[in-house]
RNA sequence: GCUCGGGUGGUGGAAUUGGUAGACACGUUGGACUUAAAAUCCAAUGGCCAUUGUGGCCGUGCGGGUUCAAGUCCCGCUCCGAGUACCA
């Protein structure tokens, strides 16, 4: 009897369906695994080889503790708003949903032949409005709170506003923006209802803001900083500039040391932690204020970070970002014209530009002077676009003999470089090693080391009131607009004033509405910009014509949408309970459940889908929605399944193609063939290549001993390279089981490997065998009986 | 530049705590079966040397070291990959 994989897999799948084997109990008194694969962007190319490598690891770890006597939750779904959708839409104006639902088709059938066991009655789609409308609702939340940095979580804002009523904001310790003005009780209530609302935008966890954005004007939208790679945006690689632009934000920097904190708490794989580190960027140092010099009553004052408040005698200029608010106020009238040339040049370069040529060494001296605290001697102003506005204070205290940039500017614009550090020569680089400092030539902090020093002058400048010691992030606040059709629309309105107004959770979903056109409208406004019907009827708590739009009853709705990671933030958690309309999930279902157990996907989500994740379920464990301050205790990212791409060789400029074994006897350049049409000896039918693309029509082969040979290259799996293998095609000659072991069988889950057809027969082998041994015995009573595996 | 991985046959990769390096598989070679091929089965397969004694020598990127014993631990170097990048 042969292995008739085809109809054994054809059984048992119809069977699992049937008997809807794969169905997580609940409720249930069994104890609860819950193991999950990242959920995919369904793309119009479909599933290569390469997709489901985690998808079968996750599989087999869920079916073997079903065996263990788990109650396993093995959900799928999709992320399914996103940019390709759209894109087609501009192009061809076929409605993203289409697209997208074809595609989800497509990806489901695929998925269904692997054996996975997923159970799909708990799919998720994050552009269903049934899924969206609790995206908009954790929104919802965020917009209703504070950061209290006091108990080090967030609180509702009605809290937060009881406390200005009772005594103002001086004592609130709250992650706030940093231009908050500081009130007393009966100033807060003097405010006008507009004043009072701008001000609580401050604190909310997300608020809007004019912030510089990067601006991709090929894409037409801002991007995250995890967006954009090497200055080009990581969809497409174009190019990103600066813009000031009103946005809703995210204030995820509340959330920065307990996101690292956190990191201790799970069993994530270490790499990634140090992504998630580095892109936190804790570095823990002081602020010093300088005062600037001026012969009017100027209360102008700049203030630094610095990691090296030990140095602090070693200060020989200071140096403002471009961008620094301060600039214009004390630039000297001299020097005004050189001033804003600088800016103006700096202000055009983009930021690929200034990255792309971090050596050459520009800036301009303002004219102006700053008092040093303890010396009071006058240090000049500077600026220069190597301090970069974003980071910090967007200003430095620079000290030329501790800092190589710092001596680098120095030594550019001959700006003294004065040594205090102990038997050092700093004359022609900076020395910068913090644990053989001894420092010398600084008053009260001579003979003391890195350590002392920073503690003995953060306690002076603290006396004075003009300094202390301070933790600064790399990490911003994550921008939460993107100028798109495709995603989750807020579900905010704009009031008389101008102020943002939620709508209501019992009004939502807010659905998406219809237009004719997927692009920005022409006086530059977002996609839903060009919808007829896109008010809000404060009466009816319904979504009507723009011409009813009279600012007493009926207001502008947001043009805005989410961006790729909103639906993603949450979506492990409402598998736990996916068709719930009265609640995001229900406390007793999440209870059960608790957190996933097992998490599996790609490495490249570290810094987006995996800590924006973090931040919402931190939030809403603080807000009391969730059990759990970590989404997922152990976390596997997959490795990467390679092509092996065949490379022809041709003679250059002719349309000659020479078998690989002679190719160095010709001037020959490579192109890439199908490596369908290649057997396991690397050999090509001259036939197989002739039919498949016109220019091999007429061709000319050279063989060795009657073949054509290719060669081989390991490089990503991609249409363009001709390197693709579709898993149907495997499950068609082999059979599933025969890909699944296979892909187990390749190396490490972990490790990026490169996919070979040929090995396959190896496990195909092993199975028929496996087969062979127990079928003589099938039938009878107490025999083994076989499955799928 | 910094941080983190990694380097083992022709190939993918094994080797749990320092204890027979190269499991398993691909590929290759030879053989069986067949008119032939495919499929299947059997055998060999790190390199070099020896071979009517079935054995010897070398070998885990390179150079040192620790140890009775090192792919594994330590020091230095080198190459490859990933992330990050003027972060004060």
């Amino acid at each position: 009897m042969t292995y008739d994989f085809q109809n054994i897999e054809r059984k048992w799948q119809a069977e699992w369906a049937k008997r809807e084997t794969f169905k997580a109990d609940y409720p249930s008194e069994k104890p609860k695994f819950y193991a999950l694969s990242m959920f995919p962007y369904p793309s119009g190319a479909g599933l290569h080889v390469g997709h489901p490598l985690g998808y079968i690891a996750c599989d087999i770890y869920a079916r073997f503790k079903r065996h263990q006597g788990y109650n396993v939750l093995h959900p799928m779904g999709y992320d399914s708003f996103g940019l390709p959708a759209e894109q087609y839409a501009i192009q061809t104006g076929q409605h993203p949903a289409i697209t997208t639902a074809a595609n989800i088709n497509r990806y489901r059938e695929q998925l269904d032949r692997l054996g996975l066991s997923f159970d799909w009655s708990r799919e998720v789609r994050t552009s269903d409005p049934a899924y969206y409308r609790w995206t908009q609702w954790v929104f919802l939340q965020l917009f209703d709170s504070w950061y209290d940095n006091a108990k080090d979580s967030a609180a509702p804002i009605s809290d937060l506003i009881a406390r200005f009523e009772r005594e103002g904001n001086a004592d609130i310790q709250a992650a706030c923006d940093a231009d908050t003005p500081i009130f007393s009780a009966s100033e807060w209530k003097d405010f006008t209802k507009k004043e009072q609302q701008a001000i609580l935008l401050k604190y909310r966890l997300t608020y809007l803001a004019d912030a510089e954005v990067n601006w991709c004007p090929a894409l037409g939208t801002v991007l995250a900083n995890d967006e954009i790679v090497n200055g080009v945006s990581e969809r497409g690689g174009h190019p990103v500039v600066r813009k000031k632009m009103t946005q809703w934000m995210m204030r995820i920097t509340a959330y920065a040391q307990r996101l690292l904190s956190g990191l201790d708490t799970i069993d994530w794989p270490q790499p990634l932690k140090d992504s998630q580190t580095n892109w936190i960027g804790r570095s823990v140092g002081a602020s010093v204020t300088f005062k600037v010099i001026s012969k009017e009553e100027s209360t102008a004052q700049i203030e630094v970070f610095t990691t090296r408040a030990d140095t602090l005698f070693g200060v020989s200029f200071m140096t403002l970002a471009p961008e620094h608010v301060l600039v214009d106020q004390i630039t000297t009238p001299e020097q005004k014209e050189a001033v804003a040339t600088y800016v103006a040049a700096t202000a055009k370069r983009s930021e690929r530009d200034r990255m792309a040529d971090v050596k050459t060494i520009s800036g301009v001296f303002t004219g102006a002077y700053a008092e040093h605290p303890f010396t009071k001697a006058p240090i000049p102003i500077w600026i220069g676009d190597y301090v970069l506005a974003g980071y910090g204070t967007g200003a430095v205290m620079a000290v030329p003999c501790g800092d190589q940039r710092d001596h680098d500017f120095a030594s550019h614009f001959n700006l003294p470089i004065p040594n205090i550090f102990e038997g050092v020569d700093t004359t022609a680089a900076a020395f910068a090693d913090k644990a053989n400092t001894v420092i010398a030539n600084s008053d009260f902090l001579n003979g003391l080391n890195y350590k002392e020093a920073t503690q003995k002058v953060i306690a002076e400048l603290e006396k004075m009131g003009q300094g202390q010691g301070k933790v600064n992030y790399r990490l911003r606040d994550a921008v939460f607009s993107r100028q798109r059709y495709w995603g989750e629309p807020f579900p905010v309105y704009y009031d008389a004033d101008g102020m943002p107004q939620m709508i209501a959770a019992d009004h939502l979903p807010l659905k998406l509405p219809e237009v004719d056109k997927y692009l920005p409208t022409e006086t530059g406004e977002p996609p839903l910009g060009n919808a007829t019907h896109w008010a809000w009827d404060t009466t009816t708590h319904k979504v009507v014509a723009n011409e009813k739009i009279d600012h007493q009853t009926v207001f502008p709705l947001e043009l805005n949408t989410m961006p790729g990671w909103a639906g993603s933030s949450q979506y492990f958690n409402r598998y736990m309970d996916p068709h719930n309309n009265e609640a995001i999930y229900a406390p007793a279902a999440i209870d059960y459940w608790q957190e996933v157990d097992l998490y599996i996907g790609g490495s490249e989500h570290a810094t987006g889908h995996l800590l924006y994740s973090r931040f919402w379920q931190k939030f809403l464990f603080d807000r009391g929605i969730v059990p759990k301050d970590e989404f997922a205790k152990k976390l596997i990212n997959q490795g990467m399944i390679t092509g092996t791409s065949a490379i022809a060789h041709r003679i250059s400029g002719t349309k000659k193609y020479v078998s690989f074994g002679l190719r160095e006897s010709y001037d020959v350049e490579k192109l890439r063939v199908d490596v369908n049409l290649v057997d396991s000896a690397d050999e090509v039918a001259i036939d197989d290549l002739r039919n498949w693309q016109p220019e091999y029509k007429e061709a000319e082969f050279i063989l060795e001993d009657g073949k054509f040979i290719v060669g081989r290259e390991v490089e990503k799996m991609s249409k363009r390279w001709f390197n693709v293998v579709n898993p149907d095609q495997i499950c068609e000659d082999y059979g599933a089981d025969s890909l699944r072991l296979y892909e187990m069988f390749l190396g490490p889950l972990e490790q990026s490997k490169p996919w070979n057809t040929a090995g396959i027969t190896g496990v195909h082998g092993f199975l028929k065998k496996l087969w062979k041994l127990f079928t003589p015995f099938m039938g009878q009573v107490g025999s083994p009986r076989l499955r799928s595996v």
